[in-house]
DNA sequence: TCCAAATACTTTGACGTCCAAGTATTTATT
DNA sequence: AATAAATACTTGGACGTCAAAGTATTTGGA
């Protein structure tokens, strides 16, 4: 199904005939919602020969950088923003396929670290070559597209309060 | 949970330091992923005492836009760019809540109809002005933020295909 | 005219997300 | 030391999404 036009455009163009507000909101707002639909769809395309989805492989690439390759459960949430129910949810399934294992903290018996299994470190690799293959999905934005939905996105982001940008920090 | 970092920079450092490949590229792709995160969560709370959600909300809007107030479910799913049984279970919601109502297709027996009722369009206005209020989530961005992101965006929905731009057409 | 193919919607099932509540353990307070 | 509060994770439930299969109806040839 391909629309003849931009039914971006035609929202705001409808909205504005209803006399409604924020039109330029809406359409930033459309357009962010948009882009992910067709991000999400390509990255989980090319992962799924390769037995993950993005939220799988995001667990497993966050646990390949650490030192030792595992984390607790907790702190998986937190850097990847979701929900502990999902990181749960998520390495239950990890864990089904071998990818990851759980371990008890060694000091805290409250946590549970997920630890990175041989399996999953090669599992991981073959996800992180399948995606740049497709390159996540934003094969469509040329350079200064990438530059500037990062930097408009960076403002978003502190203004949601993402995180406390320490002075120093700039990309 | 706030950060001290900015997790996108994290994960391109880490991306960098394995070696793994196309890094703009993730984070063009991480930062639009985590803007839809915000942008949703905001939304649906402000949709929430209207007694709505996003997806309940557009199909109400994309209703009240038309003439008659109706279209039938799978030009709705078209338009929305959400699935078949997206529709169907979006309408019977709706309909239990009597916002919309269902009705057979004058002509086409295949087809149903969607159409709004007084209570949905009622409903759909109050949620446009809690939309407004919030600027649909987008209030860290700056009208340049905007401009720059719905021009980067185009650029790739026109690459994956969402619409054959009419050479007229620009925004 | 008749039948295969296309179209429109619904149903079922697999997953993902979040919230709220529940259990276990640790920390902080008095 | 005793207890309330915070922290860490899991469980169960509500919803949203999509894919695949099923039913009904229409369309497009042979």
């Amino acid at each position: 199904m391909t629309l003849d036009f931009d039914p971006i455009d035609e929202a705001a163009a409808n909205w504005r005939g209803a006399g409604w507000a924020a039109v330029d909101a809406m359409t930033a707002a459309t357009s962010i919602t948009r882009a992910h639909q067709i991000l999400s769809g390509r990255i989980d395309a090319a992962l799924a020969p390769v037995g993950l989805n993005f939220s799988r492989f995001e667990v497993l690439a966050l646990l390949s950088f650490t030192k030792e390759g595992e984390l607790p459960l907790g702190k998986v949430g937190d850097r990847l923003q979701v929900h502990p129910a999902s990181v749960t949810n998520t390495v239950n399934r990890l864990e089904a396929d071998g990818l990851v294992a759980r371990k008890p903290h060694p000091t805290d018996r409250r946590t549970t670290l997920a630890l990175l299994t041989r399996d999953g470190r090669r599992r991981v690799e073959q996800a992180a070559v399948a995606l740049a293959e497709i390159e996540f999905g934003v094969a469509g934005l040329t350079g200064d597209g990438r530059r500037s939905v990062d930097a408009a996105i960076l403002e978003l982001r502190v203004a949601a309060g993402d995180f406390v940008a320490p002075p120093s920090q700039r990309r």
